[in-house]
DNA sequence: CGAATGACAATGT
DNA sequence: TACATTGCCATTC
């Protein structure tokens, strides 16, 4: 059964798979899929414990989750983790994004 | 089945 | 840089 292409199962690999000190967005991410940019973050919305969706903010590299722990967390593990940031906890796509390799 | 919605992106002003 | 508009695909009402 093929049921919907739209298996999560690869977008958490794929953002898995992104090393420590780097981040992807999610055009990225959808691009690699094959999806619509809105398919990844729905996605993410509902992603499970264990993945470092922390690396994974928008296009303009900004974090695209709502206002709260969350947003203070990712800030928070993406320094932990080398990551530049710019004054209002943007990340620097130019030095931090992930190429996919 | 049609309209609305969502952790987005690209473009124009 | 900030805001507005349009396109994207699946889920929900």
């Amino acid at each position: 059964m093929k049921a919907t292409q739209t298996n999560p199962q690869r977008l958490y690999a794929l953002v898995a798979l992104i090393p420590s000190g780097q981040v992807a967005t999610y055009g990225q991410l959808a691009s690699i899929l094959g999806w619509g940019p809105r398919l990844v973050g729905r996605h993410m919305s509902h992603c499970p414990e264990g993945l470092p969706w922390h690396r994974v903010v928008n296009a303009s590299g900004d974090c695209s989750i709502p206002d709260g722990e969350g947003r203070l967390i990712q800030r928070q593990r993406l320094l932990a983790e080398g990551v530049p940031l710019t004054r209002g906890g943007r990340v620097n796509l130019r030095l931090a994004l992930w190429s996919g390799l």
